[in-house]
DNA sequence: GCCAACGTTGGC
DNA sequence: GCCAACGTTGGC
């Protein structure tokens, strides 16, 4: 099952692509604005050196199109204390911050994108949580196995 | 504790 | 731009 060293983390490329990750300084960027407990609560359980599949979201074509690590580990989002930012909250405490970010590391684009109509179409992954009907977790763990597959896929 | 209303996500 | 699915909020 979930060995929790892999994951998965959407992004809009219109407001962070995967380009944007590999020109930002260090190609290190803070993961920012999650607002969903349970992706929250799987971002407290990542740890350093674990394996991030970068999908985009909103995008033509929606596709899983390279891969990032983990290079810190959960810590209070600023943002979530900004009245000025989109993801405020006002009803976090300084003291017991709601939100956390971690950092992520670019690793390497895959040659090809793989779409999301073709990850549905590939039995071996009917069961990622990404193909779930009504899933929108953005923020998400991928199993050694489906892992590998996709690794396998981006190779062709 | 229920549930209607609302806001958001994200594919199409 | 539409809308289904989902999560959260707040009245009761």
């Amino acid at each position: 099952m979930f060995s929790k060293n892999y994951w998965l983390m959407k992004s809009e490329p219109s407001t962070f692509s995967i380009d944007d990750l590999a020109r930002s300084p260090g190609q290190t960027t803070y993961w920012d604005g999650v607002r969903n407990y349970q992706a929250r609560n799987f971002m407290r359980d990542m740890a350093v050196g674990d394996q991030v599949l970068f999908y985009h979201s909103n995008a033509e074509p929606p596709a899983i199109v390279g891969i990032a690590k983990v290079v810190r580990t959960a810590y209070p989002d600023s943002t979530q204390f900004d009245k000025k930012d989109k993801h405020y909250d006002p009803a976090s405490k300084l003291s017991e911050p709601r939100w956390n970010m971690v950092d992520i590391k670019y690793v390497r684009t895959f040659p090809k994108p793989l779409t999301l109509d073709e990850l549905r179409r590939d039995p071996a992954l009917k069961e990622m949580i990404l193909l779930k009907k009504g899933s929108r977790l953005s923020v998400q763990p991928v199993t050694s196995s489906e892992w590998k597959h996709i690794l396998h896929l981006a190779e062709d």
